[in-house]
DNA sequence: TCACGTGGTGTATTATTGACAATAACTAAA
DNA sequence: TTTAGTTATTGTCAATAATACACCACGTGA
C-alpha cells in the first residue's frame, strides 16, 4: 500500500533538482590543468574550490546547462571546447544543501584556443595543475578523478587527443600530451611509427622552428570526429 | 537581469523529475533477451513496450531506485543482478508526460541464476530477443540501442562477461556468448589459448556430460570483480 | 565395438611490439 | 665559415602475439 500510493503522487510532486558538473581540462606546457572555481558556500567558506557546474533549467537539456555554466562560471566559451557525458552521481547527500542530482562531463579545450582573458586566472575562476586539485567542495574530488580516469582509458582507444591538441602540432608535442596525460614514458621511434600507421593524422607539409635547431614538421588531424581505434 | 533572477530562484522552485530506466539482459540458449514490460500510457496504449524503469524517490540514490523497478516491474530479483550506469538522457521531450530526465541503466544476470516465475513472461513482463525490441515507447530504442554497443565494446576490454555466465561454464558456452553478443565466429583454438593465458578463470577440475559425446572441462571465473583486461 | 557428436589440442606463418642509437637540420656564437 | 648545441627524424633485430588450419580424444548408446 505504501508503495502504490507513491507509485500515484501526481509527477510534480516527485522532484530533484538537478544539476551538471564539468572537469574542464587543458594542456599547459604539457601538463594537465583544470579549470576550477571559488566555492563561497556553507560549509565551504573558507577558499573554497571546485569545478564548475549549476541547476539545470527545467527548458534546457544536461547538455546546455553545462554549456551554459562553462560560460558564466569558469569564464570559457563553452563553443571551443569538446564535452562528454562522464556520470551521473545521485548520492543523497552529496550536496549539503539538500537533494541535488550532478549529471558530471568531461570537456577538453586546447591551451592555444583560449583568449588571453580565458588563460587568465581571476578570483572566481582559475586554473590548476591537476595533481593539485585536491580537497575540493561536495564531491567534486570524486568527479575530477573519475574524470581523469576515464580520460586516461580514453585517450588509449580513441581520438580524443585530438580535442587537446592545437589545430597544428608536431609528433613531439603529440607524445609528450599522451606521457603526460599516462604519466609514462614512450619510446619516440615507436610511437611515431604506431601513430603515423594509424593514418588519423596527416602531414600539412610545413614545419616549425621553435629555436636554434631543427624544425619540426607539423601535422593535424585526418578528422574532426573523434573516433574509436586502438591507439597505445 | 534574467539569468540573475533565475540564479536566485529557491531551489525547489527548480525541478526536473528524475527516472531511471534498465536495459536488463540475459543469455538464453546463445541468444541475448532484454527484458522488457507493457507499457500502456497515452499515447503508447496499443501494444505497447519499453524497458523498464520508473521514477526516482528523494530518499534513494538511482542506483536504489533501479533495483526498486526491476523487482517491481521487470519482476526479477535485482540482488541477481548486476549493475552499471549507462547514459543520462536529458531530452526535453524525451517523455510525453513532461520534463522527465533518465538515469540509463545496463543490467545482467545469468539465465541460470534466475527462478522459474523470473524466467517466465506475464502480460507485464517478459523476454524478447534483442534483435526483435524495437518500436519501444518513449526514447527505449535510443537506449536499448546505446546499452548494446556499450556491452560489445565493454566485453571485449573488460571481463564482463562473467556476468551473463553461470557460475560454472564451459569454455565452448564461453566462446559462443561472446560470438553472439559480437555477430562474429571466433577460431576455437585460439580463443581457448586467448582466454586461458589470461589467468581470469581457473579450472574446477570437474566435467559436465551433456549428451552422448565427451563432456567439457567446466570452468569458473577466477575473480568475482569486473577487470578491465584486453580479452578480444 | 563401432558410429556419432562434441571436446580438446599443436604447428607453422605472419604481423606486431619493443628495445635499441646514429645522423640530419637548424641556429647562434666563436 | 666553422663549430657547438639542441631537437627531429629514421631502421633493425629479436621477441612476442595473432592467425590460419586439421586431427585425435572421450564419452554415449545402439
Amino acid at each position: 500500500m505504501k508503495k502504490t500510493k507513491q507509485a500515484h503522487n501526481p509527477m510534480h510532486l516527485r522532484f530533484a533538482v538537478l544539476s551538471v558538473d564539468v572537469a574542464l581540462f587543458t594542456m599547459r606546457d604539457h601538463r594537465l590543468f583544470v579549470r576550477l572555481i571559488a566555492v563561497n558556500r556553507p560549509p565551504y567558506f573558507v577558499n573554497g574550490k571546485g569545478l564548475p557546474g549549476g541547476l539545470v533549467d527545467p527548458k534546457e537539456t544536461a547538455e546546455e546547462a553545462v554549456k551554459r555554466h562553462i560560460e558564466a562560471k569558469a569564464l570559457i566559451d563553452p563553443e571551443k571546447t569538446y564535452l562528454e557525458q562522464l556520470y551521473t552521481f545521485s548520492g543523497i547527500d552529496r550536496d549539503p544543501r539538500g537533494r541535488v542530482v550532478a549529471v558530471a562531463y568531461t570537456a577538453l579545450v586546447p591551451w592555444e584556443k583560449l583568449s588571453a582573458t580565458e588563460r587568465g586566472d581571476t578570483d572566481s575562476a582559475f586554473w590548476v595543475p591537476v595533481g593539485e586539485a585536491r580537497e575540493l567542495a561536495y564531491d567534486h574530488d570524486e568527479i575530477l578523478g573519475m574524470a581523469e580516469n576515464r580520460l586516461q582509458s580514453r585517450i588509449a582507444y580513441t581520438t580524443l587527443i585530438s580535442k587537446l591538441l592545437p589545430k597544428e602540432f608536431t609528433l613531439t608535442e603529440m607524445e609528450q600530451t599522451y606521457e603526460s596525460i599516462l604519466h609514462a614514458n614512450l619510446d619516440k621511434r615507436n610511437f611515431r611509427k604506431k601513430i603515423l600507421k594509424l593514418n588519423i593524422i596527416k602531414s600539412i607539409g610545413r614545419k616549425r622552428a621553435d629555436g636554434a635547431f631543427r624544425p619540426a614538421e607539423l601535422y593535424r588531424f585526418a578528422e574532426n570526429k573523434v573516433k574509436e581505434i586502438e591507439i597505445l
